[in-house]
DNA sequence: ACGAGCGCCTGTCGGC
DNA sequence: TGCCGACAGGCGCTCG
C-alpha cells in the first residue's frame, strides 16, 4: 500500500499511538518470530533474532517509504512494497494469516509485519545509510527549490512518470500520487523531463507538495482489500477514475500503460507530447 | 542513458 | 459454478 503519505501516517501511529494502541517509544523489545525468512534482507535470522532482542525503541522516522526504527544498537528499517503493513496489538491475539515476523515488547502488545505478497523487507543495520545510499531528496523538504528541481529535470531526458517513480530522482511517490500530481500539474506522463520548462517545473514540483500534502492530511488512501484507515482514495482526481469526468474539465479519465504502470490522465487537460 | 520485459508473490475481479 | 487471464499502492535485474 505504501508510498510517502501511507508510510508517513503508520510513522505517526506508531509514535504516537492510535486509540487503545500505545506509542511503541521507549518499548522493550523481548522476543521476535520470523515466519517468512525472506522478509528479512539483512542480516541472517539468527543474527536479526539474537540482536533485535533486548533493543528499545528510541526514535521513529521515515524517509521515502522506509519507516525507520531506531533502536538502542540499530535501526530496523522496513519497506513496505505492494502489500505490506505494520500492526501494534496485543500479544494474546492468534497470529494472522500473512504475519512474516514479529516483534514481542514487554507490557502485553508486539509489532507485526503483515504482507501477503511477501514483497516487503526488514534490514537491522547499524548504519541506515547503507541501505538509504541512492534515495533522491524528500519532495517536502524546503531544502529542494523550484530551481533546484528544474535543474534536476533538465540533468535528463526521461518520461516524467518513470522518472518520478524512480525513487533516486525523489524519494517517496508511487503509481497513486504521481498520476494524481501529473494531474495536478496539467503534465503528460509521456512529457521527457528536459522538455519542461521553468514554470512548468514549478508547477510539477507544487502539485507534488499539495497532492502529498493532501494524502497524508486523510492519512492516506485505503483501496482493495487492505483497509487501514485512510480515505484519500475518495479524493482522486485521475487515478483508477477510468471513464469518469475529471474533476477540472469534465473530460472522461482515460488508462493507458507507461512504464509497464497503469497510468491515469485526462486527455484534455494533460495533452500529449508531439 | 533509457526503457522494455520479467521475476518476485498472493489475492481479487470480470468475462466466458 | 469454475476456470483463466488481467491486474494490483514496488523494485531489482537483464537485455537491447
Amino acid at each position: 500500500m505504501p508510498e510517502l503519505p501511507e508510510v508517513e501516517t503508520i510513522c505517526g501511529w506508531l509514535r504516537q499511538g492510535r486509540g487503545e494502541q500505545p506509542s511503541l517509544l521507549g518499548k522493550h523489545i523481548q522476543r521476535c518470530e520470523v515466519f517468512w525468512p525472506r522478509a528479512v534482507a539483512m542480516p541472517s535470522i539468527a543474527e536479526f533474532q539474537a540482536r533485535v532482542v533486548g533493543q528499545v525503541v528510541q526514535q521513529i522516522g521515515r524517509r521515502g517509504k522506509y519507516l525507520l526504527l531506531c533502536l538502542t544498537e540499530d535501526y530496523l528499517l522496513v519497506h513496505l512494497r505492494m502489500s505490506g503493513d505494520l500492526l501494534v496489538e496485543r500479544d494474546e491475539l492468534p497470529v494472522a494469516p500473512h504475519h512474516r515476523w514479529i516483534l514481542h515488547f514487554t507490557g502485553g502488545w508486539r509489532l507485526a509485519f503483515n504482507d501477503p505478497r511477501k514483497f516487503g523487507r526488514a534490514w537491522l543495520v547499524q548504519d541506515p545509510h547503507q541501505v538509504l545510499a541512492d534515495l533522491g531528496p524528500e519532495p517536502l523538504d524546503e531544502n529542494l527549490t523550484a530551481s533546484k528541481f528544474h535543474l534536476r529535470l533538465q540533468s535528463t531526458h526521461r518520461q516524467l512518470k518513470p522518472l518520478l517513480l524512480d525513487q533516486s530522482f525523489l524519494a517517496g511517490l508511487g503509481n497513486i500520487y504521481t498520476d494524481e500530481a501529473l494531474h495536478l500539474a496539467r503534465l503528460h506522463p509521456l512529457r521527457r523531463s528536459d522538455s519542461l520548462d521553468q514554470a512548468e517545473s514549478q508547477r510539477l514540483l507544487e502539485s507534488i507538495r499539495q497532492i502529498l500534502a493532501q494524502g497524508i492530511a486523510r492519512h492516506g488512501a485505503s483501496i482493495d482489500w487492505v483497509y487501514r484507515g485512510g480515505d484519500f482514495q475518495n479524493y482522486f482526481r485521475a487515478y483508477q477514475r477510468t471513464g469518469q469526468p475529471c474533476p477540472a474539465c469534465g473530460a472522461p479519465i482515460e488508462r493507458l500503460v507507461v512504464g509497464q504502470r497503469g497510468t491515469h490522465i485526462c486527455p484534455v487537460c494533460q495533452a500529449r507530447p508531439a
